[in-house]
DNA sequence: AACGCCGCCTGATCGC
DNA sequence: TGCGATCAGGCGGCGT
């Protein structure tokens, strides 16, 4: 068991190894991993009925009590599941209540799987639902994540970056309100949802637009390049994400026997060597000019741009 | 009211 | 060897 946290990488947690940025150990899940978590735990749990909610840890229900969890859940089979930014949203129904909603969240860490109810609980387990035979598990090693009930941040979302909602026009608009480096703004989730401190680096890169620029300042034409980057850069990490061969997802590699979560290590296949541009690159050559990626702290946070191709 | 900044939380790493 | 400082970051809350 211990073993198999050592060696499980997953594209659903992680953090960026503190003294070496140049080393992606662990990638922090957005949009394209939480999409994908949710096209594979979709078929897996929807029929499940809850039997039992164990809660190990409170910080991530946010205001709901462990009480008003289990009266919800116990009792409902789960019956949608659907992303929203980086939030899961978890339908359960039963025949003679009104359905429910529970809002789940990664944070930085999170990791949500169905393993068989003898196998042995993670350190972190913050939630856990038991089925017949099976169980669902939601682990968090730093608790930044969310599984509630309410959840106030779900209101202030903008709109889904690969839908219709997401207009040109409209993002550039609220660019120019904006005083903020273009990069801390697409940070914000009311801007447009999903975006994390990875893809952020990535849709900028590839727009070629400087991650320093004053938001207000982009033409529209720049703009719209943005806009097309950010659903490209997107589109891209969820096919790499559900096109993951299946024998670095085979449940006996990577010892959960059950497994619905799929382990991925990023040194031995150079999964995301090749997936990231600039991400956690610096140093190394820009993959269009050749010239060293450069890091910079923006807002507490690492950015990784090219200084030579992007403007 | 937009925006900056802190605190939350743990594990890995590095210096002494 | 072991201990303490540092760092990663999504997001809510608070101050300006």
């Amino acid at each position: 068991m211990e073993k198999v946290h050592a060696r499980v990488m997953t594209p659903f947690s992680g953090t960026l190894d503190s003294r070496c940025a140049n080393r992606l150990t662990w990638v922090m899940p957005e949009l394209p991993e939480v999409e994908v978590l949710a096209r594979r735990l979709r078929p897996a749990l929807l029929g499940c009925t809850v039997r039992a909610v164990h809660v190990r840890r409170q910080r991530p229900l946010g205001q709901t009590t462990p009480r008003a969890l289990r009266r919800a859940l116990v009792g409902k089979t789960f019956c949608s599941l659907e992303r929203r930014g980086k939030y899961l949203l978890f339908g359960l129904a039963e025949a003679h209540s009104d359905p429910v909603t529970v809002v789940g969240h990664l944070g930085m860490t999170g990791r949500m799987y169905i393993q068989p109810a003898a196998a042995l609980l993670p350190k972190h387990a913050v939630v856990v639902l038991d089925f017949a035979n099976t169980r669902f598990v939601f682990e968090d090693t730093r608790y930044f994540g969310r599984f509630t009930l309410r959840c106030p941040g779900l209101d202030q979302l903008g709109p889904e970056p690969l839908s219709d909602a997401f207009s040109p026009a409209e993002f550039h608009a609220c660019l120019r309100g904006s005083r903020q480096a273009i990069k801390i703004k697409l940070l914000d989730q009311a801007l447009v949802a999903g975006i994390g401190n990875i893809y952020a680096s990535e849709a900028l890169f590839q727009a070629r637009i400087s991650p320093r620029r004053a938001s207000r300042r982009l033409r529209s034409e720049e703009a719209q390049r943005l806009w097309r980057a950010i659903r490209a850069v997107l589109r891209r990490a969820i096919a790499f994400g559900s096109t993951v061969p299946l024998s670095l997802a085979d449940p006996a590699q990577t010892g959960h026997s059950s497994l619905f979560y799929y382990g991925v290590d990023p040194a031995e296949d150079g999964f995301y060597e090749e997936k990231l541009a600039v991400y956690a690159r610096e140093g190394k050559p820009c993959p269009r000019c050749r010239a060293p990626i450069r890091r910079v702290v923006q807002a507490g946070r690492s950015t990784f741009f090219c200084p030579n191709c992007q403007r």
